[in-house]
DNA sequence: GGTCGGTTATTTGTATGACGTATTACTTTT
DNA sequence: AAAAGTAATACGTCATACAAATAACCGACC
């Protein structure tokens, strides 16, 4: 389901930004470094000054490019980047199959803010989120049996929980803990058993969002990263 | 030091994106309307198309809008911003001075994400790092003094503490933190007495931080953040 | 010799006019 | 009434030209 090139009859824009950014994401242009100019971009993509020039504007309102008169684009240093911003979060699993940095850093994100999104969302969660939240559950359940992608239905169950706190900010992180639990499900897909055994803790972390009970919804959550993690670091260590 | 316009000679570009995206976070424009065609922005605002487009280019990057053929340019909905973006940041807090659901939501981030930052910090900080807080505590030190701006000391002091545990998504989540810590600062720095109040719980986490002691370095963020949610919350009731 | 000041070259910024293309909405036909 | 065709619309792209900022160079003067 995941597209590894453009949409086939995107904008010419579109291609660019997205050349341009797998390029820098993967380190063919380093952070300080000048890109081309713009009429030497044109010559190599063969399109017009305006498709570069709006495809570098994108980049630069991402933060991973700094465009100054008569010195050129500079590549800025990932701090400076949005990391949070979706394009720059697909092109650095892409390119680079998430990094061991990246790994840690999302894992370390997942431990301080799951659990306290579960919180929240065993404490705010609204009529709809818990409907949704058992219905995606359900999806699991479903999955498991056989009838459909687990992976998907894992990841959207972990998007709601985020969700159901109502906070903005953590809601908002849903994409990059994305990028990790992915790599995780996949791990936990592959294993035989893998999904039937993880089912029980989702049900647990499920039912209290439902019944409001916020210590027992952060309990869950902490059981189920450490599974994660487990799986994760046996990965890591075997040079995955 | 705060500049409330756009620097006197932006770019064109420069100027229409920093106003469009002001105008849309002030909610003059709302999420699903679409924006007025290029050709009336052009005439509003007195620029070519290339101006304006460019500038609609950099809030599409910034997920604010979404632009189609045929149909014009549709205001995103706020769940779709990168709400880290530091230019939403400002223009958000510039227009609707951090309203209330901001706040609240800002608080929570803080009170999810410090904590758990302090941790790493302690645990991993470089000797640099330990170098440049303790500097930043001196600073702070110095402006309760007379000798200096307590709020931008104490800003760039919680700025190390997230930046130490070398966790590039805590990092980034500065420019959002900074956006309730000022908030909660300029209170302190109003109350007689309230700076030199809060130097000994910061000098414990900077101790912590410098020692590496972890749970220390946690139970004083979460003083400090018990301190400042009830400074804010006072001047929430009193409807600030 | 070194510093100051002006000149030049390079790179992005902006303007204009024209045409391409996708997509909606309307109209016509069956 | 449904389907096919058509027209209108808003963004997408191109080519060219010139403006403006600024880094780098060079010469004059102290």
């Amino acid at each position: 389901m995941i597209r590894p090139t453009p949409a086939p009859r995107a904008t010419f824009q579109e291609q660019v930004l997205d050349q341009l950014g797998r390029d820098i994401c993967a380190g063919r242009y380093r952070p300080g470094e000048v890109l081309p100019s713009e009429t030497e971009l044109c010559e190599r993509f063969h399109f017009s000054r305006i498709v570069i020039r709006e495809a570098v504007k994108s980049l630069a309102a991402k933060g991973m490019l700094d465009v100054r008169r008569k010195v050129g684009t500079l590549v800025q240093d990932p701090a400076q980047w949005n990391l949070f911003d979706p394009d720059i979060i697909t092109w650095r699993t892409q390119s680079s199959g998430v990094d061991r940095t990246m790994s840690r850093d999302l894992m370390e994100l997942r431990r301080i803010v799951e659990p306290a999104a579960a919180r929240l969302a065993a404490q705010r969660a609204t009529p709809e989120d818990r409907r949704n939240l058992r219905a995606a559950y359900d999806a699991m359940v479903c999955a498991v049996a056989g009838e459909g992608d687990y992976v998907a239905a894992d990841l959207a169950f972990h998007t709601l929980v985020l969700s159901a706190g109502g906070n903005q900010f953590v809601r908002q992180m849903h994409v990059a803990m994305n990028a990790i639990l992915r790599g995780s499900f996949e791990i936990v897909s592959q294993k035989p058993g893998g999904p039937a055994f993880s089912l029980p803790m989702h049900e647990a972390l499920c039912r209290a969002i439902e019944q409001g009970d916020a210590a027992a919804a952060e309990r869950a959550s902490l059981v189920l990263i450490d599974q994660a993690d487990h799986d994760l670091l046996e990965r890591l260590d075997l040079g995955g």
